[in-house]
DNA sequence: ATAGCGTCCTGAATCGTTTCAAGGAAGCAT
DNA sequence: ATGCTTCCTTGAAACGATTCAGGACGCTAT
C-alpha cells in the first residue's frame, strides 16, 4: 500500500474501461455478474480503496457529519459524543467533533468551518439562546439538541416533567423550603428544568433563595453563601456537576449531604453512583438522543424535503441516597 | 450563500485567471501586490470559501487529523480530546473522533477507516498493549500516546515515576499494609504504575492483596471481596475511576474512606476533588499530552524524514483528604 | 433480411482546486 | 533599437472518482 492503488489500476489490471470499473465496485446499474465479480476480486487483491476526497468532489458528500458541543468535559456530552459516533459509524461516516468550550464566537466559527470542512450534516447542541448566529445560511442538514431553531430538526428531553418529578418526590418526602442553584438562565432548557419543580411545589413549599449558577463543578461564591444560611432542607440543582459542587462545598461547612440537607441533581451521569451519598437525579435520554440525531440528520439527508421534526424524549426520575431520608426539619 | 461559489466565480468577476486567482487566495508566488488585494476582496464579497474535497484531492492533505481512543467517557480521555482537538484548531486542522469502546477490532477498523476517510495523521491512545494488529501499512504519519508502538512517535507520562511518589508518600504516612487494585495487565503503563509503587515500598510495607481490574467504575467482586478483608490500611488503585467505584463499595462496608483505610488513585481527573473525602491521586499532564502530540504530528506532516521522537512528561503527586490523615493501624 | 429491443460495456465530460511551463510586458543596460 | 532580466500573469494539465449518452452485440419478431 505504499503506493496507492487508483480506480485506474483496477480497471486496467481487470481489463474494463474505467467505468464499469465505478459501476462493479458501487454496485450501480447492470453490470454483468461476470464481470462484477471478477472487477470486485481485482480490487481486493490490489487493495484498492476508494479515495474520498475525489468521490467527495464528485458527489458532494462526503460520509463525514460534524457534532458540536459545549464540552466534552462534561460526562453528558461525552457521553453524547460516544452515543453519535457508534451511530454515525453504522452509517458508514466518520465524525467531526469540535468542542466550542463554551464560547459562542467558537460555535458559529465551527458551524461554517465544519460545512465548509465538507460535513454533510451537523448535529449541533447549542452553548445557550442566543442565536443571533443564525446559521441559517447553512447549506447542509442539521439536528439541533434540546434548543429550539427554527428551520431545524430538533431532539430533546422533557426537562420540564423532569423538573415536576423531582418537586413531587421533595414534597412527598417532607421538604417545605427549597433552595435552588439553578443552571445559566441564557438556556431554556435549563429554565424549564427550574420552572418545572416550582410549578409543582407551588402553595406547597417555599423557595428560600435562587440563585443562578454556570455548569461548571467549582461553585461560585454567591452559591455558597446560600449555602452558609443553612435554611433549605433540600437544594435543587440546575445538573449534576453543580450538585457535585454543593455536594464538595457543604462537605467543606461540615453539613453532610443526605442527612443534613436534600440535594437532586439532573442529568443523571454515571458519577450519581459513584458519589456518596448517591446523588438522586434526572435520567436523561442522552444516549437515544445522540442516536435519534443521527437518524433524523440521515434520513434528512435521502430526502432533504422532509418536512422539520420535534423528537421529545422522556426521562425519568432516579431516587438515591442525597434525597432518601425524610425531611424533619418541616411539619 | 445558497449557491455555492467557486474560484472560478472569484477569478472572473476579478478579471484575472483561475490560476491568479488561486495564487492570490494562498499567498503564494509572487502575485502583484494591488492584484492580491483586489482578489482577496473580491472573494470576500463573493463569500467565496474554498472546496476542501476539491483542494484535498489536488494537495493530498484533507487538513483533517483521526484521533481513537478507548472510551470518550473516561473523564481522562475527554480531557484529552479537548486538548487534541483544540490544539489542531491552532493549525487549522479539523479532528476525526473515534470511540472504539475498549474493543481491538473497532480501533483497527478505525485507524484504516480514518486514513481512508482522508485523516492527515493519526493520534492513538491504544487499547492495550496487543499490537498484532500493527498498522505498519498506514501510509499517514501516528503519534501514539501512552504506548510504544515501533515506527511511531510516542507521547507517555512517567508513569512509573507517579507510582514511586505514591509509594513514598504511603510509606511516610506510616502504611505497612497495602493493597493494590491494579488496572488491566495487558496494560503497560498500568503494570508501571503498579510497578513503581512496588519498587518504593519494597521491604518497609507488606502487600496484602493485589488484584487485577478494568478501568471501570463498578468494582468486580474480586476486588469487592479483597475489600472486605479488611486488612489493608491503605489501597492503592490502577486509575482515578478504580479508585472511586472503591470509595463506594467502602461506603457500602461502611467504611470511611480516608479515615479507616486511605485511598489513592491515578490521573488526577477532575473528579477527585469533588467527591468526599477528596482523592489522592497522581497529576497526569493529559493537555500537555494532547497538546504535544499535536505538535509531533504536524512536525512530521510537515517534514516526513524526521526521526522518531518519544516525549515523556513529568507527574506529580496531589495529596489530598483519602490519604492525608497519618495511618494509626502500623508501627 | 431487417427492424427493434435488451443487455453490457465504454469514451469522455465533469467536479474545484493546484501548479507547471511558458507567455507578455515592462525596465534597464548596451 | 536590441537583447536580457525580472515580474506578473495565464492556459492547460493534472488529481481520482462518478455518470451521461451512446455503441456493440446478440436476440426475437416480423
Amino acid at each position: 500500500m505504499s503506493t496507492k492503488v487508483t480506480l485506474k489500476d483496477v480497471a486496467r489490471e481487470a481489463g474494463v474501461s474505467l467505468a464499469t470499473a465505478s459501476y462493479a465496485l458501487n454496485g450501480k446499474k447492470e453490470v454483468g455478474e461476470g464481470t462484477r465479480v471478477h472487477v470486485v476480486e481485482v480490487a481486493r487483491k490490489l487493495g484498492y480503496q476508494a479515495n474520498l476526497a475525489a468521490r467527495a468532489m464528485k458527489t458532494g458528500r462526503s460520509g463525514t457529519i460534524g457534532l458540536v458541543i459545549p464540552n466534552i468535559t462534561n460526562p453528558l456530552f461525552a457521553k453524547l459524543a460516544q452515543s453519535v459516533t457508534s451511530a454515525a459509524e453504522d452509517h458508514g461516516q466518520a465524525v467531526l467533533l469540535v468542542d466550542t468550550e463554551g464560547s459562542k464566537d467558537a460555535e458559529s466559527d465551527a458551524l461554517n468551518h465544519l460545512v465548509n470542512h465538507g460535513a454533510d450534516g451537523l448535529i449541533w447542541f447549542p452553548v445557550n439562546d442566543d442565536m443571533s448566529i443564525r446559521p441559517a445560511s447553512l447549506s447542509v442538514p442539521v439536528a439541533v439538541l434540546d434548543r429550539t431553531v427554527p428551520d431545524f430538526d430538533l431532539v430533546q428531553a422533557e426537562y420540564r416533567e423532569g423538573g415536576r418529578l423531582i418537586g413531587q418526590h421533595l414534597v412527598k418526602q417532607g421538604h417545605r423550603r427549597i433552595g435552588f442553584i439553578d443552571g445559566p438562565r441564557d438556556v431554556a432548557n435549563s429554565r424549564e428544568r427550574s420552572d418545572g419543580v416550582k410549578d409543582e411545589i407551588r402553595g406547597q413549599a417555599e423557595i428560600v433563595w435562587d440563585v443562578e449558577h454556570p455548569y461548571v463543578s467549582t461553585l461560585t461564591d454567591a452559591a455558597r453563601a446560600c449555602l452558609e444560611r443553612r435554611d433549605a432542607s433540600a437544594i435543587v440543582c440546575g445538573n449534576d456537576l453543580i450538585a457535585l459542587a454543593a455536594m464538595a462545598a457543604m462537605r467543606e461547612l461540615e453539613l453532610v449531604p443526605g442527612d443534613d440537607v436534600a440535594l437532586v441533581g439532573f442529568d443523571d451521569i454515571d458519577l450519581c453512583r459513584l458519589v456518596w451519598p448517591t446523588l438522586t437525579s434526572v435520567r436523561l435520554p442522552i444516549a437515544e438522543m445522540g442516536a435519534t440525531a443521527v437518524e433524523r440528520l440521515n434520513a434528512r439527508l435521502k430526502k432533504p424535503e422532509l418536512i422539520v421534526q420535534r423528537t421529545i424524549l422522556p426521562v425519568s426520575l432516579q431516587v438515591r441516597g442525597s434525597s432518601a431520608k425524610v425531611s424533619v426539619s418541616s411539619q
